[in-house]
DNA sequence: CGTCCGCTATATCGGACTGATATATTGGAA
DNA sequence: TTCCAATATATCAGTCCGATATAGCGGACG
């Protein structure tokens, strides 16, 4: 969901277009990316749903690390800002998240439906510190239901050839191999909500606790 | 592409859409996976291209393992061939593979352009039977650089939250993974090339053994 | 000193794919 | 016998990607 991006880094610092997608591609590039043909529909949708607004001679992006390899084009909206604001100009709209785009974005990260596939997964637990512990638990065995699924809708080892068995072969390792990393996860949550122990989310049974393959 | 895993089950056998989803699904689910929205539609338009054909009450699915979990299907078809073809017959479809779809199938599977993402290269590689040798270290290599090309794309170590940072090197660990995985296969393709002058596929030489990170 | 290249920046379009839904048929359980 | 689950085909709205178009700007280069 491309939503949630954009909600997820705007609500770090007001931003333009392409430099969401810039910092999608340079923070969580290898877990999902998004592209422009998506990207600008979505703003626009965005603004006419009044999740997000535009600030047309937006400056300091309010996170930290203004540069980044940007500098030109920073000088170039410096520029642009000294030249006033005649109604021909172009180039860069700042957006900003509103209440509502607040609102709108934990809904999304919440997200009780929907399959969790591995790019969706990835999205939400880069934003995982916007989850109490309980929300983030829920997550994860959500993401580690979805593989088990997976995994027993493949037949066990069917006639392939040397080819076809590599490949399979080495996702099933993939997939083994993200399972285990979710256990672990699961386990440091659940680590962290016992040495919090005032009182507050004391049972949450969530029974998943044996599955060896 | 779902044509190429269209035509590449069809190449060993006739089949109707239904058994082909449920074989992507049992032998290659873990890599890449179609659905009813688009395979039918796809179905339709490699007909209308003349590189599938429709054979009405197609029997023997030519390869082997007829069975594997659709009996009740198989009986039924059974029964609907014994009741005659009157027109207003509906259910099953069975699909042919043409001359012509054989040569787009090769085409597809060598295809030079492209990205090469994970999906379509699980698929083509779990086809790499039908390629010779230069045409697989082909395709391992612009998997690789792909990949290679995806990683230095990212940003060395960014400022983010715990959360964050452990999906990023999962992801990482995953993409290392992989072009260690890739290089494994390369260094095999190289061995077969070399040792094509005796007895051939001698003995899966395995041989990378070194791989280190 | 001009002009051409590459980066920043926004926008749109066609095409591919998904998920949901509708509709038939049939074998088997209750 | 009745009803459910599985088999089987088909369509649709929505989502996303890749390619393409446009445009301002700074610097390289002769």
């Amino acid at each position: 969901m491309i939503d949630l991006a954009i909600l997820g880094l705007l609500d770090e610092g007001d931003l333009h277009g392409y430099e969401i997608r810039r910092r999608v591609r340079a923070q969580i590039g290898l877990v999902a990316n998004i592209s422009y043909g998506s990207l600008y529909p979505a703003l626009a949708k965005l603004e006419k749903a009044g999740d997000v607004e535009v600030i047309e001679g937006g400056d300091e992006p309010v996170a930290s690390l203004p540069s980044t390899g940007s500098l030109a084009g920073e000088r170039a909206a410096a520029r642009t800002r000294r030249f006033g604001g005649a109604k021909s100009r172009r180039s860069k709209k700042v957006y900003r998240i509103t209440e509502q785009g607040r609102a709108q974005f934990a809904a999304l990260l919440a997200a009780p439906g929907g399959a969790e596939d591995a790019k969706t997964f990835g999205l939400r637990w880069s934003f995982a510190r916007h989850l109490d512990t309980s929300a983030r638990l829920n997550l994860l065995e959500r993401r580690r239901a979805q593989l088990l699924s997976q995994m027993d809708e493949v037949e066990p080892a069917g006639e392939l050839d040397h080819y076809a068995k590599s490949v399979v072969d080495h996702a099933a390792d993939g997939v083994a191999r993200d399972i285990r990393w979710l256990d672990e996860l699961i386990a440091a949550e659940r680590a962290a909500t016992e040495s919090t122990n005032k009182t507050e989310t004391a049972a949450e049974p969530s029974a998943a606790r044996k599955a060896s393959a």
